[in-house]
DNA sequence: GAAACGTGGGC
DNA sequence: TGCCCAAGTTT
């Protein structure tokens, strides 16, 4: 029989989807309001792993500051790695602005308008290049997110362990999709994902699709979707060092594109290899100064736990050595001033903040 | 297919 | 407090 998902979804669509800064509400839509696909997929490399309320203000100063695909790919490296600093999976940054210079490069600044040209550029997957295609060009096309996958493992009580499940959740989107609105229908499953059919606790009661759900019906949504097992976090050990000058500046180094961070500014630090013991002290700085200890930062990382132990210097003329520190690892001294608009990842700002409470403040610390 | 890859918020 | 989670992609 006909799938009634589409219809119920749609109709809940128009009258409860959420307002965000990237989206063209359906009435916008119906009025010809069209959605830019720079936005789009703006928003949606930003939204990867990542909850709506900790993009926002992220998007916002990207299109503000970038506000086409053309001025991004002309932007600085290092100055969209300031802006995308504290939201994580720094990867995708650095895919940003490939991507970007790839669009305004051999594509005459326009996005391919398909889900398979989409996903042959940078930082675009099979989720991304669907949600592309579906919201700006209104390609029929299944999009499948976390939503999707756990709205549908209970529509259909499905209880593959995820990602096998996969396959069977992407032929039932794709039986679902309704003729035309695909893009309404892509984001009416995502907010219906986010705002009723939540992980915990869903609000059955009012969901548009009780009547089509299995798992609704049984009153055992919470069981899907099902997920492998996780595994233990490691603990990992290393040492940061926090070098000064007597104005204030503090010296940063360049993270290397690829692994942990890449990209990015960070203060001098040993490795974080799987190592318990060994390298948290001051046989490990980079250079021989007065390293005092000023504490320890714990930070949890997706795949580890990290502890440092943050040491801090007070850096004079006559340590030349700081100056050694040369540019195969593109060090420079920040001004005290300049700190917190750095490339810095939360970790760093923690560090930081460790050996000089004030560091990350607006205005200029407290002097020395 | 498994592992690497960030962060902040909710319960 | 600690675990789970959020519009995944790359290697």
């Amino acid at each position: 029989m006909t799938s009634e998902i589409a219809p119920h979804l749609l109709a809940w669509y128009d009258r409860h989807h959420r307002s965000l800064p990237w989206r063209v509400t359906p009435a916008d839509r119906a009025a010809g309001v069209v959605n830019d696909p720079y936005a789009v997929w703006l928003s949606e490399i930003m939204l990867q792993q990542t909850t709506v309320k900790a993009v926002r203000p992220y998007y916002e100063r990207f299109l503000e500051r970038w506000p086409t695909v053309t001025e991004l790919a002309s932007a600085e490296d290092e100055d969209v790695m300031r802006l995308w600093a504290g939201l994580g999976y720094y990867s995708r940054a650095r895919n940003l602005i490939a991507c970007a210079r790839t669009v305004a490069g051999d594509h005459g600044g326009r996005f391919p308008e398909t889900a398979e040209g989409l996903s042959k550029l940078p930082g675009i997957g099979p989720y991304t290049a669907a949600a592309i295609a579906a919201i700006a060009f209104d390609e029929s096309v299944a999009v499948v997110d976390g939503n999707v996958e756990r709205v549908f493992t209970r529509l259909y009580a499905i209880d593959t362990p995820l990602p096998k499940a996969k396959t069977e959740i992407k032929a039932r989107v794709s039986e679902a999709l309704p003729k035309t609105r695909a893009g309404d229908f892509a984001q009416a499953l995502m907010d219906l994902g986010a705002t009723i059919c939540t992980p915990r606790s869903p609000a059955c009661a009012i969901c548009p699709l009780l009547e089509d759900c299995e798992a609704g019906g049984a009153g055992n949504p919470e069981a899907f979707p099902v997920k492998p097992p996780k595994k233990a976090k490691p603990v990992r050990v290393g040492a940061a060092f926090v070098a000064q000058r007597p104005d204030g500046a503090v010296l940063l180094v360049r993270r290397p594109d690829k692994g942990l961070l890449g990209g990015m500014r960070v203060v001098p630090t040993t490795g974080w290899t799987a190592r318990q013991d060994g390298a948290t002290g001051t046989e490990a700085a980079p250079f021989p100064a007065n390293w005092e200890e000023k504490g320890q930062v714990i930070h949890v990382f997706t795949h580890f736990e990290l502890r440092l132990s943050v040491f801090h210097a007070l850096v004079t003329s006559e340590d030349k050595s700081a100056d050694a520190f040369d540019t195969a690892m593109d060090a420079r001294w920040s001004d005290a001033a300049d700190l917190a608009g750095e490339a810095l990842p939360s970790v760093m700002k923690k560090a930081l903040t460790a050996a000089l409470p004030d560091a990350l403040r607006p205005r200029k610390p407290g002097r020395d």
